[in-house]
DNA sequence: CACATCCTGGAACGGTCATTCCAAGATAGT
DNA sequence: ACTATCTTGGAATGACCGTTCCAGGATGTG
């Protein structure tokens, strides 16, 4: 069976998703993908469909891969409240420095653009969404046992409120906002849901 | 000078406005508006100029119509907490139910999209968030005046939070979030930076 | 009614969109 | 080396993109 392909299917759909993480679905057309990656229209198409699935297998790798990246640490991390600071220390330092600066995230791009019309691609955003509600929702949990938490303060709706407050972070960055500034909030919001002083 | 138009330039771009608030820029052809409007390409470019001058006096009309509904409250209503609550209140309503139900925030959107890639564009994104903050934070700064905070509440980062939040909610309204549970999200947010039990 | 002026509808423009197709090249098994 | 099978480059597709243009209709003025 010669079927060996002459290229990097990962790469290419790694090239992809950057384009579409960058610039939204819409805004990006094939021809940017094939001129980005290289390989040919017809390869493309064979590998991996239309667009639009092709979309999708972006979306999918960079839930897999880049959010992986700031997820997984925060829910392997048994520390509590300091898994908390940590997680958002790394998450606006990504969205504001390096080579994805002012990229944003690209599930919450896919929560205001034209993408969500696709019901693959909003199980995608639900799926993204209640993860890291959930891990936020663990941190706290393990704060409590730890003794980091006051006694009046909810992990349920604080997971809720800090999950939302990702979204505007990830949104804000995109429009360059000062990622010391973002620190600053997001510690003052962590501190008074926690209810320390 | 016969120079009277045949139609209502105020209800033309306010039909353009809808399109681009839930569709996006990208994803709104010049067609679609013409179909939506009923007036010809002739008319739309001789009143309008062209796609993105379009779509930039589209995001004016937001700001100073629908966006006007929710912040011109905010800024008269002298009360203090409750109108950091009403402003929420309202906020989550227009998002998630009615008309506009799912649609979210057209300057959020424009956050996440390819549209601010025009300067002018970001422009108007940066006066409109930092317009809602500023009107949070004069809400704040009244509630601590009317001994509706606690010594420890800083309406500097507080009104950063609630504006990050406010993003937050109108992301996560387009992926058809809870409103119940948005609301107390967003009330165990202004109860935890306030001070409040 | 004649005129000048503006607006309107609709055709037409080149360019780009996503997608398909096919001949030519590369590969693995024999 | 021969063949079967798959991949590849690149042309070709029809549809739609934003934009321009122009003839003809409508309007207010004399």
């Amino acid at each position: 069976m010669p079927d060996v392909k002459h290229f990097d299917p990962d790469a290419a759909l790694d090239t992809a998703m950057r384009l579409f993480w960058r610039q939204g679905a819409a805004s990006t057309g094939v021809q940017d993908v094939v001129a980005a990656t290289g390989l040919s229209r017809s390869s493309l198409y064979a590998t991996f469909g239309g667009k639009q699935e092709l979309y999708r297998a972006a979306l999918e790798r960079y839930a897999h891969g880049r959010s992986q990246l700031l997820l997984g640490p925060l829910e392997e991390d048994g520390r509590g409240l300091p898994a908390v600071h940590a997680f958002f220390a790394r998450l606006i330092d990504t969205r504001c420095t390096g080579e994805f600066a002012r990229w944003g995230c690209m599930v919450s791009n896919a929560h205001a653009g034209a993408e969500n019309a696709d019901p693959a691609v909003r199980a995608v955003l639900e799926r993204q969404h209640r993860r890291l509600r959930a891990a936020l929702h663990t941190a706290l949990l393990a704060a409590r046992r730890n003794g980091q938490l006051a006694d009046d303060a909810d992990p349920e709706t604080a997971a809720d409120v800090l999950a939302l407050l990702a979204h505007g972070v990830n949104l804000r960055s995109r429009a360059g906002a000062d990622p010391g500034r973002l620190r600053a909030t997001v510690t003052a919001a962590i501190t008074a849901l926690t209810g320390g002083g």
